[in-house]
RNA sequence: GGGCGGGUAGCUCAGCGGUUAGAGCACUUGCUUUACACGCAAGGGGUCACAGGUUCAAAUCCUGUUUCGCCCA
């Protein structure tokens, strides 16, 4: 292909295509790829997103992220596994075919279990892959010949056998407990998985009449949800409450459905709440529930698994809870029971599926006694084995795992791993077994019927690290990938799924399943608030990746990826960013330009200029920055880095200053193609994990002498030496040449105006040595003819003046200078230099700096000081002579 | 009520003990300079929320205040 032929700005769309074929076509994402490879092991496992879902800008965070380090360490030689696969999310995906279901006038009941739960498997063939896809257009370097499902037979089985030896273990047990029961899903819910929000609600005190008092006497008790008092089996009030004392013991009559339950006493009773007399309704509540308990009170269900009324609420059977509420307020304010209504702020807890509120609710269900495992789980982190990144989600992790309560992991749907228990419907004897049981009750013979519940969703997703490398299995995987390196999720699942991961994992591997666990931050639209379909705020990752491309989107994230603070997105950032892949093109499209005579081949020991030691320092430079920031997930700084390198440094001036040797001929040409072929080279590459398609793209367009077939595979630069002389000389020559721009700038002198001659007074040798051997450049960059180096220099007049490291540099401008615009800049300038000498001054007349500060830092500010002292001196004598 | 994080240029954010505090976008001026107008060059813009303190030195560390946000109860 003709260079000329490559457009002259960056077209994603097929590249990005065409390379990522191209990897999964040469099994690049598959560990052990790479020549030279190594014994030592990156491995990670993605979280798996949910089946029913759609990539958001969390999950493009999260797995541009994982990525770059991926393919980072994929290039130092390492053997990388990254595991894709996806979530079977027990809830939120049978609500979603249930919602399909409701289009065509059906409900899960009208199919029934076994026909319900095919469907869902249809619908997870046809959409399960949606977000598959959509994670390969972000560039994903996973290794899809291992992708898992929860719900596939290896892992189904892996959740057999977790459950079968806790049971055996006495871990998981069954009870009739208080959950969180959410009407809408008809479930049981876990304590993290009801969501609580404040809101604004009401007080009611209710009177309950005391029995044998007639109708005058009564105990009000408060309480926000007054429909409960339907299920009420005692009144309870503080044993130490003076008010009180004579009325325990006795009893009261419930009004309306008028049964007669005890006054208790009970310490658990706050005398400031309410009247502090509070009702107890152990069925519905769960600091009633364990009052009930002490007290050998009933448990009265009043609810259906609807949140409607049951057969124990009397007349109010058949209605809803609120619509209960309502009447019986109604009532009982007719009766005259009604003492006041206050408003009340409270918290509710929510469904975080569907955001019914749930409710309180007795049930029997499984639950998982986690107290010791979480003991295990907490010293994983104290003891360093396992490292959060940033390090302040540690506390939070603590916190969590001092105060965990045994998990509800049994789920009153159909979409799930199916407990593995069966009953005997005859002797009632329970088996709980890894394989189905065949036949009849190995006790009595009578006939057996499984559990119906399911598993909470997260109970699966706590094994992947290990299930989706084998395990039950002794694999060569799991031998080899676990644990795996690192962990990267965002904080709002630690405790759904990192907490249990470690937990699970120290029990079943007796090792921890990750070494680093990366927070990465959340993503909220520019304005703060969080993305949510709902408010209509979200960017969509893949019309971004539409708009602009993969490689803009990943840099945005990557650059924007701090740690400890969110991330606010902007359209606008990522356009940004769009330019700088619009930028790497065409600085590759001028390179490519000038390489087509170029034969590929090293040119050892070539003739370096300044420049080209400066520029290869820097890149080291960068080199080890870049390196560095990847080492400690400072993505945002290791991608600032490379930015302004490439842009501000390679592109701005060196390129523009290695132009002229590239129209030569000879060994100066060929020296400098082979210096920008593979300064260009090592850029790509510091740049691929970033920018995974371009840099691809690109390196393959360069000829260049390698082994290698892909840049994915290549090797990642090392650092090598930096001289640190190239650098200083250097930033003088910018320094100079800066100036004479802003003189001309500001004299209104076009770089397309060439200025004859300009002059250098030099005091110091050293200095003019340094512009002497960088003189073309200056004279390039600054468009001028000659230039003349004079210790004993006069300034001509009509002259504008550069002042720099001793030297003052002589701008002859006879006819075109403005000697008020001259007199105003050196004005400035002067200004600049005292702010800068009253900073030094301030720092060296303070006693306790010179004594105190380390030497090399005072110093500095001396020579500094020097420095600016001189320069002021010139900048003024130079105002003086303009008169 | 308890805990955590933030307040730096018009906007979005870096910097988190030692040169005159940086970037992107926006703004001003001048440029069709054979890589790039998705660009080049030059420039304007900041009492680093406030008040104390530690230190030779504070945007940076500590305390308090204020304000915004999140999590837990």
């Amino acid at each position: 292909m003709n260079v000329l032929d490559i457009p002259k700005a960056y077209e994603p769309r097929d590249v990005e295509e065409k390379w990522y074929r191209y990897w999964e076509e040469n099994n690049c994402f598959v560990p052990d790829q790479a020549i030279g490879k190594q014994e030592e092991c990156f491995s990670m496992v993605i979280p798996p997103p949910n089946v029913t879902g759609s990539l958001h800008m969390g999950h493009a965070l999260n797995n541009t992220i994982q990525d770059i380090l991926a393919r980072w360490k994929r290039m130092q030689g390492i053997s990388v596994l990254w595991v894709p696969g996806t979530d079977h999310a027990g809830i939120a995906t049978q609500n979603v075919v249930e919602r399909e279901l409701k289009k065509q006038g059906l409900t899960r009941g009208d199919l029934g279990r076994e026909k319900f739960i095919e469907r869902v498997w249809e619908w997870k063939k046809q959409y399960g892959d949606i977000i598959i896809n959509q994670l390969k257009r972000l560039g994903s370097s996973c290794d899809w010949s291992r992708i898992r499902f929860t719900m596939d037979d290896g892992l189904s089985k892996a959740v057999r056998e977790v459950f079968v030896r806790l049971y055996e273990e006495g871990l998981i047990y069954r009870d009739n407990y208080i959950v969180n029961w959410c009407p809408r899903c008809h479930t049981a819910l876990s304590d993290i998985e009801s969501e609580h929000k404040e809101m604004s609600g009401h007080l009611y005190y209710l009177r309950y009449p005391i029995e044998g008092e007639g109708d005058s006497k009564y105990i009000v008790v408060a309480t926000t949800r007054p429909e409960t008092m339907l299920g009420d089996t005692a009144v309870a009030v503080n044993p130490d409450d003076e008010r009180y004392q004579g009325l325990i013991g006795r009893y009261v009559i419930l009004p309306v459905l008028n049964r007669r339950i005890p006054i208790v006493a009970d310490s658990f009773v706050e005398p400031d709440f309410g009247t502090g007399a509070v009702k107890v309704t152990p069925a519905h509540d769960p600091n009633d529930f364990e009052i009930g308990k002490r007290h050998n009170l009933p448990q009265i269900n009043i609810l259906n698994p609807d949140a409607t009324m049951n057969e124990n609420a009397g007349c109010y059977q058949g209605q809803d809870r609120y619509d209960c509420r309502k009447h019986l307020l109604h009532d009982l304010q007719e009766q005259g029971l009604v003492e006041k209504i206050e408003e009340h702020a409270l918290s509710v807890g929510h469904c975080y599926r569907c955001h019914t509120i749930v409710e309180p609710y007795l049930s029997p269900q499984w639950f998982v006694r986690v107290k010791g495992l979480a003991e295990e789980a907490i010293k994983a982190v104290e003891d360093g084995r396992i490292e959060f990144v940033p390090r302040s989600w540690e506390k939070t992790y603590f916190e969590w795992m001092r105060n965990i309560k045994d998990w509800c992991i049994s789920r009153q749907i159909w979409w799930g791993h199916r407990i593995p228990v069966w009953y005997c419907q005859q002797c009632g004897r329970v088996l709980v077994e890894s394989k189905d049981p065949v036949g009849n009750c190995p006790n009595c013979g009578g006939e057996l019927k499984q559990d119906e519940d399911v598993l909470d969703t997260w109970f699966s997703s706590a094994l992947w690290p290990f299930s989706t490398l084998g395990w039950p299995d002794d694999t060569h995987d799991l031998k080899r990938f676990y644990p795996t390196s690192v962990l990267s999720t965002g904080f709002d699942i630690i405790f759904f799924w990192v907490a249990r991961m470690i937990m699970m994992g120290l029990k079943f591997q007796e090792d921890i399943p990750f070494h680093k666990v990366y927070i990465h931050a959340l993503i909220r639209d520019a304005e703060g608030q969080k993305m949510s379909k709902s408010k209509g705020n979200v960017i969509d990752p893949l019309h971004v990746i539409d708009d602009y491309g993969t490689d803009a989107l990943r840099f945005t994230l990557a650059i924007m990826a701090v740690q400890g603070r969110d991330i606010l997105l902007s359209e606008e950032r990522i356009e940004g960013y769009k330019h700088f892949c619009n930028k790497i093109w065409n600085a590759s499209r001028f390179i490519l330009m000038n390489l087509e005579d170029y034969d590929g081949l090293s040119v050892e020991g070539c003739q370096q200029e300044v420049a080209d030691e400066w520029i290869v320092s820097r890149l080291n430079q960068t080199i080890t920055q870049v390196t560095q920031g990847l080492e400690s997930f400072e993505f945002a700084g290791a991608s600032a880095v490379i930015y302004h390198f490439v842009w501000h440094e390679y592109c701005d001036w060196y390129l523009e200053l290695v132009k002229p040797r590239l129209r030569q001929d000879g060994a100066t040409k060929k020296a400098a193609q082979y210096l920008i072929a593979t300064t260009f080279e090592s850029i790509l590459k510091l740049l691929h994990p970033f920018m995974p398609f371009i840099t691809e793209e690109l390196w393959q367009r360069l000829s260049i002498e390698r082994e290698e077939t892909t840049i994915m595979l290549s090797k990642w630069p090392k650092s090598e030496s930096v001289n640190q002389k190239a650098i200083e000389d250097m930033e003088l020559v910018m320094e100079v040449v800066s100036a004479i721009r802003n003189i001309r700038s500001m004299m209104n002198i076009g770089l397309k105006t060439n200025l004859p001659v300009i002059m250098v007074k030099h005091s110091l040798e050293e200095t003019a040595d340094v512009l002497k051997s960088c003189i073309e450049y200056i004279k390039r960059l600054g468009n001028i003819e000659t230039i003349v180096f004079d210790p004993e220099a006069e300034k001509p007049h009509a002259s504008a003046v550069v002042v720099a490291k001793g030297m003052e540099i002589y701008i002859p401008l006879e006819g075109l200078i403005d000697m008020e615009k001259e007199r105003m800049r050196l004005g400035k300038q002067i200004e600049e230099v005292l702010q800068g000498l009253k900073g030094v001054q301030a720092k060296l007349n303070n006693p306790g700096f010179v004594d105190k500060a380390p030497s090399e830092v005072v110093d500095k500010v001396r020579e500094q000081g020097g420095l600016l002292e001189a320069k002021k001196r010139s900048l003024e004598e130079n105002l003086r002579m303009l008169g």
